[in-house]
DNA sequence: TTGACCTATCCGCTTAGCCGGATACTGTGA
DNA sequence: TCACAGTATCCGGCTAAGCGGATAGGTCAA
């Protein structure tokens, strides 16, 4: 290890490499998920209740609020809690900048099917038998 | 599945914004397997061969050439064949940024426990009977 | 030509993690 | 106080996706 000695980051403050890689890894699985992500970009512009949440992406309310508590406790969203509301957002500016950047390298691969359908390849005839 | 027929648009900027969620989310998600990680955060500073890629992860080759496969797929690298060796490499200067970016986010919220295990809570004292 | 090496793909197996529905908890208004 | 709205958590079920091992295909060296 220790080949990041070099690298010049000016962000390194990562604790230790390898941990490091594991949980920036969980980070960009809490963006990995659509309904997450849907939601994410949802509250990048302005603060929303649960229940606005739910109807933008019409999902069941409990699992709504799970994925906004597992947002929120990764640090991208922020809680504001009046009276029975509570009203999410997105804390960081650098969070929309992170979503901006990973759509724009998205677009350009677009065509280039994207991810991992290299990983289980399940389709391709779907004799799915139920 | 059958949204593919818009593989025709111009692919700059985000054809239909719940697609571009969609696809954003793969992209993410490619980043959120630790070891597609690791091997990201490898070949950023330099190429390297499968089998190198092999040692660095210590998983088995099959699995890390499929895995190179998904980045490359996902255009996070590219490769270049020489003879019966394979380099990898990450192409664009924005895949580092995004990673750098991704680092200072999670290092700031280290701390907040991070990702998910409000989602299926699995571990706490890892009680794994085998 | 033959054998060793490198890489890619296929095969079950196993786990992570998303989903809906039910339910508990809390605060507000009547 | 009661009824209800808003939110959070729990539960069983199901699919996605990672893993190792086996194997196939292609390339170089002897």
């Amino acid at each position: 290890m220790a080949r990041r000695a070099s690298a010049a980051t000016p962000v390194a403050l990562l604790p230790t490499d390898g941990d490091a890689v594991a949980v920036v890894a969980k980070f960009f699985r809490a963006l990995g998920d659509p309904t997450r992500l849907r939601l994410l970009e949802f509250l990048l512009h302005e603060e929303h209740t649960v229940t606005e949440c739910v109807a933008h992406v019409g999902l069941a309310q409990g699992r709504v609020s799970t994925h906004l508590s597992c947002l929120a406790d990764c640090g991208y969203v922020q809680v504001r809690r009046s009276g029975r509301h509570a009203f999410y957002r997105v804390a960081d500016p650098r969070v929309a900048q992170l979503v901006l950047l990973a759509h724009a390298l998205a677009a350009n691969n677009h065509t280039a099917l994207c991810a991992c359908h290299r990983i289980p390849e399940p389709e391709a005839a779907d004799a799915r038998v139920a």
